[in-house]
DNA sequence: TTGTACGCGTTATCAT
DNA sequence: ATGATAACGCGTACAA
């Protein structure tokens, strides 16, 4: 019957390091962030105490009283899709020794999901928000205008950037794509696309505006709401060669589904690209490994990642951002799925 | 100058909804936590309140004054390793609707780095801990120990668990997929490995202790510490090809490497299975995609995650878990990469 | 059904 | 260089 109080979980506490050295707590509160001011000795006691006593800093009560998580949340759509493993990769690396934490969420495609998940992140007082896209719902948008932290979009390029964004043009890339394809010399081109959200579609409208521009028909395609995979892109493949004769091009809406439908011209003995020529879009690895390699769109998601926490990490700690939207381009990778020039 | 005091953040508190009600803070705090204690027509009242002014709960605070956070950290060893993409999804699935928060961490296959991550979450006052693997450093099972908190370690079957642990037996795994591979007639047996994690040498094991006790050789094996890819499962397949003449089958560590091998012989003209057998491991989607089809062991991921949150919440909510170590198995797919039996 | 008093573990502010 | 005090926003315990 001391004077305790309720101190239910027997975790170590600041006081109790501070007790242990025989110092007040606010002096192992700035041997941790400030160490410069405390003296040397001191210092080194307080560590060894820490150390001994297995102190772990509560990161609630240091937000709660300085209203900083020193956290920030980064919304992908899916974690299954290999396209975003690597933005995340290239956000963790940017956040790399900056002391922030990076809370990672997945809106599995919703916008509804997306909005719950920055209320969620909101009440865990995150610092700030990488999104991936620029669709979101109003309820969203209100909560995110309302809180007021700084804001990175990612992927794309918005019209109307809630705040920063970095990212590249789809549309762009799909058209860019298709009219390399124009010059390799194909004229009967198809295209097919599975889990058809905004950039997908943006993409396909590339792809329509360069057929549209050549005068050539932009009728041999089929997209679907479905979650892309491997074996869809063979079935979709399928269907619109049964549907489409003559085709001599199918342009894949990402790299599963032309590495799917690769698989599926093996099935049926389709030579690729002698019979048919096929490109994916993102440049995940497994293009460079099939027989023949995949013609795709290289997409440069790492190093956006890398962008938006760097973007983000500068608004944090200096205030201001020299570049808002950052627009970080793609590359036509062509190879050996489609056919050479003026065969 | 009102008694106003820091309020720095214009974010809106309980006590903000509370005046706008014209009650006390702790009402709403119960109307959010147990709406079934507050009058009908203050409930609706509140909850008015609370969407005009926009009201996010603080859980840091919430979590400082119940000493539960009402969050878990989850932590794989990669993102991008598709493997454990169906574990987080198995994960979320068991946790939906629960009230609780994943919080995800990846630890790039390092013990330090996974140390470095019970620490951080620790200090973001997680109720518990689903890790991967059973191979920690001393200190991080210090923590861990010093922590209390209920902790699952998943896809293995640690000898002694810390705590709770959900997975299947590795070594099992690959004696079994050898062992049916003998039943089929293979008798030169290669293996290739990348990666070499605790995991992945353990059906290495299995692996090398079929043929042992077959009294075949299990000399014709190749592994790296690498990352594992496709481009790799190529590489190593050449090379082991080239140092080991007369292979009629070669097991990979992974479908990854197994993928990657199909796509090299694709390359040199081999043909899968008439000239060589491929087989992998896990049952990704890939593995029923490509031509052919792979002979793989399917490993049950999702369930893996499923039963671990149910196992994290049923110790979460009533204290007690009634099988604390879980052996969910595995099933051995023979498919097109494998010559069928009798052949 | 609703309210009061206090503490959770930390940091900001101001003092010494 | 170090300390005292008062918040941060919420939940628990107990009271009314």
């Amino acid at each position: 019957m001391t004077r305790r109080t309720r101190r239910t979980s027997g975790r170590v506490t600041l006081d109790d390091v501070a007790r242990r050295v025989g110092v007040s707590k606010i002096t192992i509160s700035r041997a941790l962030r400030e160490p410069w001011r405390v003296s040397e000795g001191l210092r080194q006691r307080i560590d060894a105490a820490i150390d001994e006593l297995g102190y772990i800093p509560n990161r609630q009560a240091g937000a709660l009283a300085s209203a900083r998580s020193r956290s920030i949340a980064l919304l992908v759509p899916s974690l299954s899709n290999a396209v975003f493993s690597e933005v995340i990769r290239g956000v963790d690396e940017g956040f790399v020794g900056s002391g922030y934490q990076v809370l990672l969420g997945h809106t599995s495609y919703s916008r509804e999901e997306e909005a719950h998940l920055i209320d969620t992140y909101l009440s865990f007082g995150v610092d700030g928000f990488i999104i991936s896209g620029s669709q979101h719902t109003e309820s969203a948008r209100q909560r995110l205008a309302r809180a007021g932290l700084p804001i990175c979009e990612i992927m794309e390029l918005p019209e109307a950037p809630l705040d920063m964004a970095v990212g590249f043009d789809h549309e762009a890339a799909g058209h860019a794509l298709t009219t390399a394809l124009l010059e390799l010399g194909y004229r009967q081109l198809g295209f097919i696309g599975a889990r058809m959200d905004y950039r997908a579609r943006r993409r396909f409208a590339g792809w329509q505006r360069a057929l549209n521009e050549a005068g050539l028909s932009a009728d041999a395609c089929l997209t679907t709401e479905a979650p892309s995979d491997y074996r869809l892109g063979g079935c979709l493949l399928g269907t619109l060669l049964e549907r489409h004769s003559g085709l001599e091009m199918v342009c894949c809406g990402n790299d599963d589904l032309a590495a799917g439908a690769l698989f599926e011209c093996q099935r049926r003995g389709i030579t690729v690209p002698d019979q048919l020529g096929l490109t994916g879009y993102n440049g995940l690895d497994i293009t460079e490994a099939t027989t023949p390699t995949l013609s795709t769109v290289v997409t440069p998601r790492r190093r956006i990642g890398i962008a938006a926490a760097t973007q983000m990490l500068s608004r944090l700690e200096n205030g201001r951002v020299t570049q808002p939207l950052q627009d970080l381009g793609f590359e036509i990778a062509l190879r050996e799925s489609t056919r050479a020039r003026g065969e």
